[in-house]
DNA sequence: TCGACTTTGTGCAAGCCTTCACAAAGTCAT
DNA sequence: ATGACTTTGTGAAGGCTTGCACAAAGTCGA
């Protein structure tokens, strides 16, 4: 719009040319490198170069560059990011500067942690029902909600945008169609398993199990390259560098 | 070993070239794959083709069969895989054949549901200590186990080769650097934040604003991409296909 | 035994992601 | 103003991951 300056033949920049806009591989650091400008923030500090931030977020400047070049140009060259127009800037492309209306389902203990996790406000999500299937849960208050069951919610609750499952992962696949049926196309799935859903919905899944495997995986492989016949040996007798 | 047979020039295998053995990517779904063989051996299932594994564990049956191929040669052309084999070989990949010790820092909401949660025992780890700061938790049971101070744990607690830190984000670098100088080289971290540890530390982090924060950057284009000037509008009166 | 059929294992190509190297564009002291 | 210095933004190279296409290797009925 105000970017036309010369008639020479311009390559379209990198940063316009994806169709969809950013990378998937860069959406998902955007939260971090988000979370790490908030206490810059709450310091006072107004502004970062490049090496620092990325240090905080934990990778590498250039990776960190790069994904910042998909949302355009807000840094200052010799100077480093204005911390709190970047904030505003990562706010804005991952759609933090509403709130997300959430639902919880399911309200074992896991659930409940997460009803009465505070990271939620403020950083641009907001829950506003709770789902349990239990007759002795519903109608009780948590957090200030009221209990209420999943048709309820369909019938006359407010409108959700994001959906999270805490529920046994027997119960998961059906709550999620319940949800899909509801129109919600976001789920945060914390159930073990595999969730189906129609295209346009997006799930992403977090389970312990798969977690700590993944971390055996290393730690086994890190054992059996020093002494194979007793893996689990060296607990607070090993020596450690740094 | 057994499969020199001829004296042509045979090409290494793909399987064999890679030095540390299974690609990341990999390891990263092993985990999926066994948690969609477990009902299958309940249910008596013996024996399963990597179309219908693939499709139970949410991946394509190619990369199924690819990632399964980094592991060794189980299945049977025309038939499939034996499901106990193939769960017993990830197993054993996972290092899964033992009980890995567990420590969950923090008993918070989070910490206390991670404690009761179910999906450790019977998936190769075992809580082993329970730890907070707070004098009046420390001493109390909780899930059968005496809540102890990291220096307790430290000094006389069991071996333990896996830390879990639950607790709030002001204090999970302290107490990784405590993990890590009792020798714990695996780390599940859900304080959001980046941790920093020594190299041969292995890290995973799981915060739940990020999981949102990615879901909300989609929620966020499909709703830009259909009515740009009311985001929030269609929860349960969205016409919705599937 | 043989031929039709099924399903695995894998070389190869395409695409995505990360890292490198460096030009571009600013600050700051003189 | 100017030159030294700092730091961003990005083209290009390299590596990792995925998906395709198909040969290899088995089953099963006749």
């Amino acid at each position: 719009m105000s970017r036309l300056r010369g008639a020479r033949a311009e390559v379209v920049p990198e940063s316009v040319r994806r169709a969809g806009g950013v990378p998937e591989a860069t959406v998902g650091r955007l939260p971090l490198y988000l979370r790490a400008l908030t206490p810059l923030h709450d310091q006072g500090i107004t502004n970062v170069a490049s090496e620092e931030l990325a240090a905080l977020a934990g990778v590498r400047s250039t990776q960190l560059r790069k994904d910042l070049s998909h949302l355009g140009s807000y840094g200052v060259r010799g100077v480093g990011y204005d911390v709190d127009l970047l904030a505003a800037q990562i706010a804005q492309e991952l759609g933090l500067t509403q709130e997300w209306p959430v639902v919880i389902v399911g309200l074992g203990n896991l659930g409940r942690a997460l009803a009465s996790y505070g990271g939620f406000s403020g950083r641009g999500f907001r829950i506003v029902a709770l789902v349990d299937d239990d007759p002795a849960v519903v109608g009780t208050q948590v957090e200030g909600l009221t209990v209420t069951t999943l048709a309820d919610l369909a019938d006359s609750g407010p409108t959700v945008a994001i959906g999270v499952i805490a529920t046994p992962a027997p119960a998961a696949q059906a709550v999620a169609d319940q949800l899909v049926a509801m129109g919600i196309r976001s789920i945060l799935n914390f159930a073990p398993g595999h969730l189906t859903v129609p295209d346009e919905v997006g799930v992403r899944s977090v389970d312990l199990a798969t977690e700590l495997q993944i971390l055996a995986f290393h730690e086994q492989r890190r054992l059996l390259s020093v002494s194979p016949e007793d893996p689990l040996r060296g607990g607070r007798d090993r020596e450690v560098a740094g």
